[in-house]
DNA sequence: CCCTGGTGTAAGCAGCTGCTTACCAACCTA
DNA sequence: TAGGTTGGTAAGCAGCTGCTTACACCAGGG
């Protein structure tokens, strides 16, 4: 992601993208960074909310309060920030969670939403959007690809079995099913059943396949 | 392929190919209802390659050599052909499985696949069509919500737990995600392991949460 | 003969998609 | 004042979507 050009009156130019680190302070002119951010949470939002597909430009600019020829002058095309979206939020939640609760931590996001559209910062809706892009085609395959590495490869620490990387894989594939038979499909009783039962029964039952995790919270949940 | 199209001066004729089983000599008319069943199995097949909404009705009428104004004449909508597919595969599989085999075959057919589009009628692409499809929104989610059932109500009686529901959508939940993972996303290492490998550590492990499954094929797959 | 009626077909509809264009309105520097 | 850069906007583009319409063909039957 080079940057992103812009065709003016007179010309292409392209504007840098300097919204990470430093992000020099605009001056003068009335808040200007504060779209791009706008943007990204909204694209957030609704990508975890609808999938990649379903989620429209119109509707992303339109959350943010913004034209949706800024969304391209910012970023490029849908697909970019997409990526932008999935790397961001991924890393956030990987990042500010210790490996031998990621299974539980992420489980719980998923099975006990913080009420919908609320929320104030992108609050580890990634899997969720992950889930609800899966099979959008080409496009997004990378990024969510690259997503589900990064998970996986701090589940295969997990384990010190010599397949630990199809173990972490495994494991990482249950988080998605339930997420998308609760979430997406609304499956039945799973879809009402108490989020912290649902956990202790994966995480009891999960310890047989990944070492390293910590005990589920409550009484072993195997089958007797 | 179920069939060949040739062009002639004054419209489409149709080349029968009729290597399925009974396949009734079509007398006198031509061949009528045959259109229904080719668009059946041209939709089985792009719906689980692509998911519903990327495969689009001209598309599907194209792969049965059919015009597409003739699909909405048979089924009316586009939903409304998902809707027999879904039911009509589904059923298929789960008519032809023993419950406590139910897992490893749904696995293995995912897993090792019939090495893409030769296979002859619907073979058991029902869970990829669920898998791809999911997401799609409310138009389909009756469709995939109903096919999800017959499969949990199936699972289901293999536990004596009282909360066996719950552990059965577990269990499906696992399989779509490890579909999803291996097939759709193709997620290293897990779409290139072993799949009676695979098989072997999700039956052995999905033991401590579903009683009355068949053990797994080789040894155990515990963490011990 | 005309009339149905089931079959197949090309063309078109409105609506939505991602993306582009041309233009406007500030502010800063010279 | 002029020029340049940046942030913002309405309108439009081509392309695709599910779906509909109007028409051609060929049977049987009064």
């Amino acid at each position: 992601m080079p940057g992103v050009v812009c065709r003016t009156d007179r010309g292409w130019q392209v504007v840098a993208r300097e919204a990470d680190a430093g992000a020099v302070p605009s001056q003068g002119t009335p808040p200007a960074r504060s779209t791009r951010e706008r943007l990204l949470a909204a694209a957030s939002g609704l990508f975890a909310e609808r999938g990649y597909e379903r989620a429209t430009v119109r509707d992303i600019a339109s959350r943010a309060g913004v034209n949706q020829a800024l969304l391209f002058r910012h970023f490029g095309s849908k697909r970019a920030l997409f990526g932008e979206v999935v790397a961001r939020d991924g890393a956030e939640q990987l990042r500010n969670t210790p490996p031998e609760r990621l299974v539980e931590t992420v489980l719980m996001s998923m099975l006990a939403p913080p009420t919908a559209d609320g929320g104030g910062a992108g609050s580890s809706r990634s899997l969720e959007t992950l889930l609800r892009s899966v099979g959008a085609g080409d496009e997004v395959s990378a990024a969510v690809t690259a997503l589900g590495d990064d998970y996986a490869r701090v589940l295969a620490g997990l384990s010190g079995a010599d397949d630990s990387g199809v173990r972490a894989d495994l494991a990482l594939a249950w988080l998605v099913g339930i997420g998308l038979m609760r979430v997406v499909v609304g499956k039945q009783p799973l879809a009402d059943a108490d989020a912290r039962e649902v956990s202790r029964l994966v995480v009891g039952t999960l310890g047989h396949l990944l070492d390293g995790m910590a005990p589920p919270p409550g009484r072993d949940a195997g089958h007797d």
